[in-house]
DNA sequence: TTGTGTGAATCGATTCACAGCC
DNA sequence: GGCTGTGAATCGATTCACACAA
């Protein structure tokens, strides 16, 4: 079992190694690897060796091998399908982005004068009423709440009915679902405001 | 001293007893305002009981005094400014949310065919060349950037050249600072890959 | 009687430090 | 000789369970 927080860290291993391999580095220490990455190198190993044995002692780890073994772990070695509800500019952002390992299989949006309108690739925007069908017939989609906070919830429970059983929620809103459905949030004004906590820190102690 | 597991919960809690304000509750149990904000009742008593002794011993606590106990703490009675680089769709998500204790004071791209663009509230896109200047005329600004990866580094020393100390990254990239500055950063390809690491998990084990 | 505040126990994650292998 | 992999120690966060105040 691999703790929750290697989990966490491994697409940052992950995207630090894609980088060395696209600049053609074959081998790397745990050092130096842990450096890229912004953690310690005891860290760093404790984490790759919760995966599994794929370094080697007194060398360091094999670039590619490695890569691809965090990226088996991580399951991006294949593509997942994106469902976006909410075409804000923070569902917009998101569809344009498309990050590797994932495609925008389907944007949604409540707003009658946005459905229709074709955002990149050919895709159209649906509307919500269209959702459960779409849904379906994809496999192991994941959500992206996208939404103002008033229409998450609701959204939400489309996408659990639908079968769906990750969302990631952009809302400022706490969301109720199955426990086998998970979770993860991002939330803009709360990560402002761990921020502004700390400047205030400093502040006072000045 | 605060715990910085708490302190990470306090915009939570903040949020959930804004909402309690605004629909008349006055007074709330740990036990309640746990399950709105997500939590146990015993994390949520351990948490404010480190802020201090709000609650009543067999009653509650009081949510309007509470409320404004905890956004003192978190330092968002007062406003704070935000610097915005990178106007893709991303910083525009941002200028135009525009979250409670925050106030867009200045936006900035690279991009000559933006500089000058109004976006919201009067507010015109700055060329790089004026950050240092625009920033130092700032008390405690936090910089947000929301530019591609290959010019995060370089913004950022901008930012932390000019005096700020507070940096919210929405590129995906390691950034180098000096101790003194805090960077937070949001990480949306991370975040999908860690969804995705679980539904391959339930996939496997079904 | 009720629900907070908190010692004590537990759990998980990090760090230390070195045995083991190349 | 050098660097990984990992027991053992440490640290921080969570949970338990109850004394205490209203």
């Amino acid at each position: 079992m691999i703790p929750e927080a290697t989990i966490a860290r491994l697409p940052i291993y992950h995207r630090v190694l894609s980088e060395l391999v696209e600049s053609g580095v074959s081998v790397v220490s745990s050092e130096q690897l842990a450096a890229a990455a912004g953690v310690t190198s005891a860290k760093l190993r404790r984490d790759l060796s919760s995966l599994g044995s794929y370094g080697t002692r007194g060398v360091g780890y094999e670039v590619d091998y490695l890569s691809y073994q965090v990226a088996l772990e991580l399951g991006i070695s294949r593509d997942w399908p994106l469902v976006v509800i909410g075409l804000g500019n923070l569902g917009r952002a998101l569809v344009h982005y498309g990050p590797r390992g994932f495609r925008v299989a389907a944007v949604f949006d409540a707003d009658p004068a946005k459905i229709g309108q074709s955002v990149q690739d050919g895709l159209e925007v649906l509307g919500l009423d269209q959702l459960p069908e779409v849904v379906r017939g994809l496999t192991s989609a994941i959500g992206v709440i996208a939404t103002p906070a008033s229409a998450a919830q609701e959204v939400c429970d489309l996408l659990v009915n639908s079968g769906v059983r990750s969302i990631l929620n952009f809302a400022p809103a706490l969301l109720a679902v199955p426990t086998d459905v998970e979770v993860r949030k991002v939330d803009l004004a709360s990560e402002l405001q761990i921020l502004a906590f700390h400047e205030q820190q400093r502040r006072e102690t000045a």
